[in-house]
DNA sequence: CATGAATGAGCCTTCATTCAT
DNA sequence: AATGAATGAAGGCTCATTCAT
């Protein structure tokens, strides 16, 4: 409906680009187009054909990871304790910026290359909101935060993460701690302050 | 004693280059030397034999403001309520850091370009580590955190702020509100988990 | 096989990027990258991906001339006069390095950019090797000389010559009279000494 | 007569700028004024003052070596035998040249930056003039060489040294053998030729 | 569609030399 | 005399992007 299913060859080399690109991402290289065309075998042009800037290849990367993450988000909304509902959601998306780099560029962007990024986005972010509102309502969260502040409390663990280094596994282990402290921070409404 | 004093014209050139490395700071712009150069109306070289590294200056421009941080830490030290105690330390510190562009990139970076800076940062440190040791010990905070969690504490609620945007005025509101949000998980101890 | 044949425009820089190169080495400038763009109305990024260092720029300015020396070294092999043989090899190697301003660097370097340029010397020594064993066999040579010393000894006529000064002319004919001098000596076997 | 004797500090100074200069050369560090200056302890006024140009610099460091090769040659216009006097002064002269990281530069020099190299190398090549005629005069020497030969083809010989390479002991070999191959040569007179 | 050569702005850095102090 | 700060031309190299083939 949307896009032209691409001919076969180009969708080999479309699969090559993004993967060269996840494979650099995991180990943390800038993505540079010149660089991901040489790795793949194609030229410039090519890849330039498929990914007009390095962000677009970027979000593609982080796409797959988004959709997870979306998916997931649309079960919470089932979930009937609303503080579960909302620890869960919350803990599979810190966990996520912080196994994957693509994400946290991608999250923190202030605009999209990629409509379908900003799809992800809204949608991730409504399920939040959702989220957050039914929690809040049920005063299970402190009233003074927002929906809007989510997703910068996610960056700011996944970066606190980053800060604190240490091997992948020690870093889910630093997130859970970090994203534990704080939810018991939302969850401790200051009812009488 | 310690070094030795510039020459007036060398003072004055010194000067001028730490107030454009400000203010690009300020802007936001990386700072390059050559930029700064001639900005600043003077030579690369002059910039060169000033600071041999855009970091050096980067560290240079936000002495002033460990300094302040430092000093502050000093006082806190005497403060005899353990919570209060760190409470105070850890919002001026987060207050910087949003405040201060300057601030993020030299907490978080793993060397430093001057020694000025490393005691700076090793002095911070210890109050924190002091500070944070005390609430602990009157069970004041969760016992789950380390002291070397506190700088990736700090530089992640400043990342949570800068994500989150807004003007200045903004930032500092957003920050009190995320640092406090924090702050209520350390202190809620979890008591049967 | 070998290489891809370069496009045609490209091979259109090329020669032009080698043939500026040729100018500025005749002409006795040192080669640098940037100024050979500039000369050969092409952008710097041009000439670095056609030669990543002026020396591979340089190797490849002198490969004819080695590729030359390399044909007459394989006919000297089939000479039967050893002396002679070895007399022609080194006279043509004289006036080539005396004649072309890219030889001296190249065969005085170390280490070599191009593989073919350690072909071409590879093969010119082996050459050399095997025409002064001939010729010491013969006792038409001084022993107290190795295979070792050819490269030295010709680098150092090239460079007495180039010392003295003069025209083109006068330096073939500086170089013919050096030779004839150092040959005589070779040849001189310190029979009593 | 010439120059007013330095005052006591500044000789001090002077001295200290030739001292580091001649570690420099030996170690085969390229002169550069600003170097020798912060290594000597000194402004770089100071040394610009003592030394106009690196080259005036080099010259001064070299001054005492060719002062002893000219010392040398005094006493070599005294010797009796023709042969054995050119022999001697030109194996002086390669072995200077190969012991001296100085000389080289120095030697080949088209022009001169101090007064006292130009007298120092005018007495030197007036010697070797005169020892040269003396030999061919008593047909010692084939007679196709000129006195303005001898420059060059010392400077040849210490070049072809330092292309062979090795340690300083080893050079000193290489150019004894070097240097017997062409005086062997230079001897041989070309009788039927 | 794919290719990859070409581009050139832009950044970094060094160093010989001058001149105010 | 000594100092050393300032200068800025010069050279090196990278990389995002375009466009002819």
């Amino acid at each position: 409906m949307t896009t032209t299913p691409l001919r076969k060859d180009a969708a080999r080399n479309w699969d090559r680009i993004v993967a060269v690109a996840r494979a650099l991402v995991d180990q943390g290289t800038p993505l540079q187009l010149n660089d991901v065309a040489r790795r793949a075998g194609l030229g410039v042009g090519t890849v330039y054909r498929h990914f007009a800037t390095p962000e677009a290849l970027l979000e593609t990367v982080a796409t797959p990871c988004l959709e997870a993450l979306a998916a997931h988000g649309r079960q919470a909304l089932a979930d009937t304790d609303p503080w579960g509902a909302l620890e869960a959601f919350l803990t599979r998306t810190v966990e996520a910026q912080v196994t994957d780099a693509s994400l946290a560029p991608v999250t923190a962007a202030p605009a999209d290359a990629l409509p379908r990024t900003t799809e992800l986005k809204t949608s991730l972010w409504s399920v939040g909101t959702t989220l957050l509102d039914r929690a809040t309502a049920a005063e299970a969260v402190r009233p003074d935060l927002a929906s809007t502040d989510l997703v910068p409390l996610m960056c700011g663990i996944a970066h606190a993460v980053h800060v604190h280094g240490g091997t992948p596994a020690d870093r889910i282990d630093t997130a859970h701690r970090y994203l534990a402290t704080l939810l018991e921070g939302l969850k401790a409404a200051p009812t009488h302050a």
